[in-house]
DNA sequence: AAATATTTGACATTTATTACCATTTGCAAT
DNA sequence: ATTGCAAATGGTAATAAATGTCAAATATTT
């Protein structure tokens, strides 16, 4: 499957209009595209780069589009706001257990699969006072690109 | 050691002097202020939540200095951002390896700390492509207040 | 195809952060 | 302590990110 396939993921695709129905949500065609791009991009994008990309398509989208439906997508389990320092909300459709790395040479955010690290056990002794849902590792370092650049080690 | 006392942590003073003399920062009584401000609370305060404590001592003092000192005590290793998913940057003075809870429910960041967190291993099979350096686990979840508030489990 | 509920697009506004620059302050050398 | 200069601050303006409003457009139901 290439990065430009004109349809998403079938199961994205499918669990889209599910969601959509069960919760009567209008299947648009905003929503589509704006899911598919996402769904389509390992890079954690935010809503501009988003909006950026999906205006190519739909000539005429609105960014304030754009932002509604990622909230909405989010709020019914469709994406996730990925975890980071800046101060911008960044966006992921993979909704599974995953880990990020942030490169703290150019900012860039990585999938970091591994399974040792998806079957972390909730500390103990703060059963009862705190419920513990799930949870997402944020390694920071350098990523691929910018290691090759600089040799092996941090030059600064 | 209370929460409201004058004078902050003397490590972290320490450190934050030390760290200044090194690269030739002045020890303004803004950066001094606004760090023992960020160092004696443990909410991962915005700069704005920090300039509102602020300025309460610092008659006058301006955002624009709160959010250029704090980006400066990030540059030289007194304080980090927080990963989180919101659109605004969330400060700690504390900058050892630790964890946080983002209640789902009120949006609080709490600090969990726990060792068995703290050993883990960098995936192997990505050594040599990335570098790790450090990581930090974010939680999501319910802190004990809306815990409390809401009964044993989720009333959504 | 018509009726209705939902969503969108354009614009305005708020919130978060950064840029700019004249004034002030910290600090080292008298 | 006083001076001189580099560095930092404060105030204002500008930019960036996100949200609110509402009439027009679209999706879904009938």
């Amino acid at each position: 499957m290439t990065r430009h396939e004109k349809h998403f993921s079938s199961n994205k695709e499918k669990e889209f209009e599910f969601t959509c129905r069960k919760h009567g949500l209008s299947l648009t065609i905003q929503r589509r595209a704006i899911l598919e791009n996402l769904a389509g991009r390992t890079d954690h994008p935010t809503a501009d780069q988003i909006y950026d990309a999906v205006k190519e398509h739909l000539k005429g989208v609105s960014k304030t589009t754009v932002y509604r439906v990622l909230e909405t997508l989010v709020n019914f389990g469709l994406a996730r706001k990925v975890n980071n320092p800046e101060a911008k909300a960044r966006f992921d459709a993979d909704t599974s257990r995953h880990h990020h790395l942030t490169c703290i040479t150019c900012g860039a955010v990585l999938d970091i699969h591994a399974q040792q690290l998806n079957r972390l056990s909730f500390p103990e002794e703060l059963h009862g006072d705190v419920e513990f849902i799930d949870y997402s590792i944020n390694f920071n370092g350098r990523c691929p690109a910018c290691l090759k650049k600089s040799g092996a080690k941090n030059t600064e």
